[in-house]
DNA sequence: ATATCGCATATTGGATCCAATATCTGGAGT
DNA sequence: ACTCCAGATATTGGATCCAATATGCGATAT
């Protein structure tokens, strides 16, 4: 079995199904479908040139994540956050991260550093805030990768999925990037010096920070 | 509209694959269906009279809740646990349940009290292995309703579904029983005396416990 | 005897069709 | 004008059918 063979793992090549469900996820987190919009199960499925059953399948996934709601034969629409929703979502995430960078720091290698300040260091430098978001979970991922904790990712993942389009808005009003910046700065550092509970508490100081200026915008916006 | 009727909102009456979810999603986490039992589609929808189709829904939202792993055209297996997932589910247990009490002892009312009192007296008093893990999770539910963090709740109800099977075997054996009764109590004491720190101190304490109780027997067995 | 191939069977993924429900529209009656 | 009702239309939930893939088994060649 020695074949120079680019061998791919045929066993995962993705189904409808997924991929149907993968494109609406991002679509709905990067916030490109509107909260309330109904999500048409004909449309979808012409769109991916399919037909409804993967469609079925991707939304029911979708709600099972909190992503969308459904109501029995009317569909689903894209599922929004409260104020105190959001809050409590952050507050979990005030919660589990910085326990996970706790672990993750004395399991980080050089490498894993380096990839996560030139996350830092391109999130800090971008103009363009459509990729704000993306280098942002990049960053905070790349730290906690080492850690190896498979389940609280998954937790997180699915937080920051949830409170991403808030999260996002919160950059690029006010202050919000160039203190993100800095404050992403410092979790790094506390890490590059290896003090876990450094990096542990300024991961708590980040997310409480951003949690307080969401909320300020939020009342303000609805004031 | 002042009718007399005991109206049921049939909006709500549940779908043929909300029914199938439900079903196994029980199964599962009672440990009726063993791990890596494979779930054939055909058989299920005899058994619940319906087509593959409400199956099908059923079983990619138990992936979604990582209860069961698919493989494509192979079909989805009951998925387990290993220690370390295991012990690493009990660490966000540790980190989040305490959190919740601490934030639902000053909400709790007399009323919620007794009903968490009788739920502790009742798993005491149990001697019905049967009953305890449903006794358990219901006195857990309860101190934690108070808090209305629905975010926090949904997260925590998964993991315990996850690690359900081993909790309950942990109880049945060696002193597990005894103990979570005597923790359970100490827990309780605490919100009783409105102190929301020792509460989550002793939540803190209780899943420790039952996560080093758990190790021992674990690697007992496999030693 | 063993490994391999090819076919039959079982099972899942997806498409199409039908049924159940919701929503919309237009008209009748006041 | 307004309300209410009936039918038309749109949409979802579910059943049935077909295609793609995996699995099991026996025949065959070495």
């Amino acid at each position: 079995m020695g074949m120079k063979l680019k061998s791919v793992d045929i066993s995962k090549t993705a189904s409808a199904s997924a991929i149907v469900f993968n494109a609406l996820r991002k679509a709905i987190v990067d916030g490109d479908l509107e909260v309330g919009q109904p999500l048409r199960q004909d449309d979808i499925a012409q769109m991916f040139n399919t037909s409804r059953i993967p469609v079925r399948e991707a939304i029911s996934r979708l709600e099972e994540q909190g992503l969308v709601k459904t109501q029995r034969y009317r569909g689903a629409v894209v599922s929004g956050l409260s104020a105190e929703e959001a809050a409590e979502i952050f507050d979990l995430r005030a919660l589990i991260e910085p326990e996970i960078i706790r672990r993750s720091v004395p399991l980080m290698t050089e490498k894993g550093l380096r990839r996560a300040r030139r996350f830092c260091e391109d999130f800090s430098n971008s103009n363009d805030p459509m990729t704000w978001g993306d280098l942002n979970r990049d960053f905070h991922s790349e730290l906690y990768a080492a850690s190896r904790l498979k389940y609280h990712l998954d937790v997180v993942d699915n937080a920051m999925d949830r409170v991403d389009r808030y999260l996002r808005a919160q950059l690029v009003l006010s202050d919000g990037m160039e203190r993100a910046s800095r404050e992403h700065l410092g979790m790094l550092e506390a890490c590059e010096k290896r003090d876990a509970d450094l990096a542990a508490a300024r991961t708590a100081e980040h997310i409480r920070g951003a949690k307080e200026s969401l909320l300020e915008h939020l009342t303000e916006l609805s004031a």
